[in-house]
DNA sequence: GTGGTCTAGACCACC
DNA sequence: GTGGTCTAGACCACT
């Protein structure tokens, strides 16, 4: 994996501008599941306030939505509008 | 159909209203059997954990009454008395 | 799939020997699960009942190991002996 | 660690009794905490469910009591008399 | 970072 | 073929 932490921004804020690129890049395709937090954790060696913070922000900014006990799910940008 | 699942609360809640909501409604009429767990599932698309955990609710309230190997029943509010 | 039932044999022993082809030939590798019960229904055509002898009679030739809630597992012949 | 899961007991009750062992020989002292659900998932290669019910299993007893965010801890067998 | 809750799906006992 | 039990693992609330 190439993705580095860097600079003043906050982690959760770098994290969640990552978790966006994958899923612009198709690493995370639509439709499909997210890694669970507890891989998200492991692959980037945050905690899970962090893990939790970029992840809400993904669903702030509608990209997810998450279902519980089953995961975090990529949506489509704005379907109809 | 047109139920859909929406909402935080929890799926197995959601599905118990359902089934109590056709019970109401003479869907599943009282002496007769309600779905089996396998049929509940595959109309509801869930698991059998939610399945079992909404129609334990019912039983909870006293609208069903469940016979191993054989189904779930619905029974009147008040049964007898 | 190419299987077929076929003959007087009963349906359970030629399910198992089926299986047990598949084992042989690494179609179900050592270490691994074989398909669940519902799995093995669905592909074959066949009943719970027929399902669970035919696992039982792996079970007894020693060829595999079955783990409640958890699946049913392909071990080695006769590992130390 | 020497422990081994074995015979058809769930893994649950196996794990509940293994971890009373510890306490009764001391290896989980009275006023101590015991380890988290996440290590004993870990140590003993089993899922929270199986964890969270052993635990539950002592609790039931009267042997340990729980504070959510803080931890399980081993009470004496008659707390207070 | 803990315990709490919820979901999916495996095999089992019984009718 | 029904309901019963057990296991794994997801996200959540709180310390």
């Amino acid at each position: 994996m190439t993705f580095e932490f860097s600079g003043p921004e906050p982690l959760y804020a770098q994290l969640a501008d990552e978790l966006q690129r994958r899923i612009e890049a198709g690493v995370y395709p639509v439709g499909q599941r997210i890694p669970s937090e507890a891989e998200i954790r492991e692959e980037f060696g945050v905690g899970r306030t962090t893990t939790r913070a970029a992840v809400e922000i993904l669903r702030g900014k509608g990209r997810v939505v998450t279902a519980k006990g089953r995961g975090t799910y990529v949506i489509a940008p704005s379907p109809a509008e």
